[in-house]
DNA sequence: ATGTTGACTTGGA
DNA sequence: GTCCAAGCCAACA
C-alpha cells in the first residue's frame, strides 16, 4: 500500500488476479474499504491503459459477471475474446459458470 | 472552488 | 423474480 494512490491500489489487486479467474468491481472496492468506491474502480480501470505493467481489465466484471466494460477496449471482443483465452467461457458478454471462475481478493488473499 | 459524471452495488416496490 | 431508484466515493471539466 504505502503512499500508492487509489489507482495503482485498484491496478494491483486486478494484477493479483489468478489466470482463469475474474473479480468484481465492488469486491476490490471492498478490499481496498471503500464499498462505495466501487465506480471508482472501474474509473481506475479507465487510466489501466496508461499504467505498467498493463492490468488484465478483462478479468475484471461487475458483480451480474457483465462484461460492462468490454466497450472500453480496444475492440468490443477484446475482452471477450481474452477471457475466452483464459480459459473462461463467456457467452452473450456474460461470463459462464461466473461463481466458479470468481476470484475474490477478500478471500483469496486471506485479507 | 463547485458541479457532474462514472467499466457499480444494494435495497425497496 | 424483475424493475426502479438512491447511494457512495473520487476524478474530471
Amino acid at each position: 500500500m504505502d503512499r500508492a494512490d487509489f489507482f495503482e491500489q485498484v491496478y494491483q489487486v486486478v494484477r493479483l488476479i489468478p489466470k482463469g479467474r475474474v473479480t468484481s468491481y465492488g469486491a476490490i472496492a471492498q478490499y481496498l474499504g471503500t464499498r462505495g468506491s466501487s465506480r471508482m474502480v472501474g474509473y481506475a480501470m479507465n487510466g489501466s491503459h496508461t499504467v505498467q505493467p498493463p492490468v488484465p481489465a478483462h478479468r475484471v466484471v461487475n458483480r451480474q459477471g457483465l462484461l460492462t466494460g468490454k466497450h472500453h477496449f480496444a475492440s468490443a471482443t477484446a475482452m471477450q475474446d481474452a477471457l475466452e483465452k483464459e480459459g473462461i467461457h463467456v457467452k452473450d458478454d456474460q461470463v459462464q459458470d461466473f461463481k466458479t471462475v470468481f476470484w475474490d481478493p477478500n478471500t483469496e488473499l486471506t485479507l
